[in-house]
DNA sequence: CGAAAATTTGACATGACTCAACTGGAGTGG
DNA sequence: CCACTCCAGTTGAGTCATGTCAAATTTTCG
């Protein structure tokens, strides 16, 4: 009795995501659920490796990861700082089957909800209203990446670093600083003194 | 009779686009046109001006245009540049009717087949599979748009200059140089010298 | 507690920007 | 069709933002 409750838990954040999509039955959750596989990590796992095929989208219950560009120089670019309602995948890899272009680290021992490739192409050949759930995430995933292309461009690091803190005022505590310095696109040394000029003033 | 086949061509380009993504019938696209206006612009026309709504998602048959965005002190950032089978529109704006976060400018005469909100929703409702077309879409935009942020940050600016030469070689001879300085985020006299300096080796 | 990793700090190097002056071509009105 | 203007592109000097490298310090974690 208790277990079960517990199992079914597992999957009231990830419908509550949905829900905010567009309205879905019982029916239509449990369906969804049943093409879903929960699976744990640990803290630092590699979730995806740069130049290997992206075999799932994953859904964060619960943890902190990161997806990151790593050079010909070694190194890193983070794309994305993924926390609790988030996904992570490297969308280009997943759907044409190319090497991923990213790699997805673990900051935190982390609990998921995957889903792979046939799996997708099933649940949205039953039910294809999930076409435009992925699509409505698809767009908000790119609005975002415009804005930060935009901002790296136009402002300065310190003013990057300012709008990331107001933005994400919770990811500071939860990731080393110097992934913070890589997804500004800065030096870990360069995001040191702007932090101390900061306090200066 | 030829006045029928000239408007019936006014569709092979975006018919031919969709086909790329999945199979549709001859009535599917009929359907599909139905929803489209057909517009001519002359060169140098503001499609979309930074804050307005977007209203409409507009297929270039041809022409050329640049998404822009105007930081505060008049500086450009182009984020695309679209030529034949683009399409424009800030997606943000389309879906959230907020302001829109860029500018989009023809560079050439342009014609265009645009569909608007409410079209592009009853379209979404009488044929679902457009849906999926329109999710591939994005995605696609989504993976260049990841590549350029990453690109931006980790390669020097002649670098990413050379990069821009290679996939888009066509560009340079449709769009003003300072343009393509503004792609790549630097100032139009960099930009100078870094053809400059390329030459000379 | 000790080793390894993260952060800080300082000196120096460099990529890229700004500003200003100059050149050259394209468009325009008389 | 010429003269004029204006905009795009080039060039150079000086400056600023940010990077690199190395060393010192602090924090984290086994």
């Amino acid at each position: 009795m208790k277990k079960a409750s517990v199992n079914e838990n597992r999957y009231a954040e990830i419908d509550a995501f949905l829900q905010r999509c567009m309205p879905f039955s019982e029916e239509e959750l449990e369906i969804f659920h049943s093409f879903l596989t929960y699976q744990k990590f640990k803290k630092k796992s590699i979730l995806l490796q740069q130049g290997e095929i992206c075999k799932h989208e994953s859904y964060i219950i619960k943890g902190c990861a990161r997806t990151f560009y790593t050079d010909a120089n070694g190194h890193d670019i983070t794309l994305l700082f993924a926390v609790e309602d988030y996904w992570l995948g490297d969308i280009a890899s997943f759907y044409k089957k190319t090497p991923s272009r990213f790699n997805i680290q673990l900051i935190e021992d982390t609990e998921l909800l995957q889903i792979d490739y046939e799996a997708k192409e099933a649940l949205l050949e039953q039910l294809p209203k999930f076409e435009r759930v992925f699509r409505i995430m698809v767009q908000n995933h790119l609005a975002s990446t415009q804005n930060r292309l935009v901002n790296n461009i136009a402002f300065t690091a310190a003013e990057n670093y300012a709008a990331f803190l107001k933005q994400f005022p919770n990811i500071p505590q939860r990731v080393p600083q110097h992934y913070i310095a890589s997804y500004l696109g800065i030096s870990p040394e360069f995001l040191s003194k702007i932090r101390n000029d900061k306090k200066a003033i």
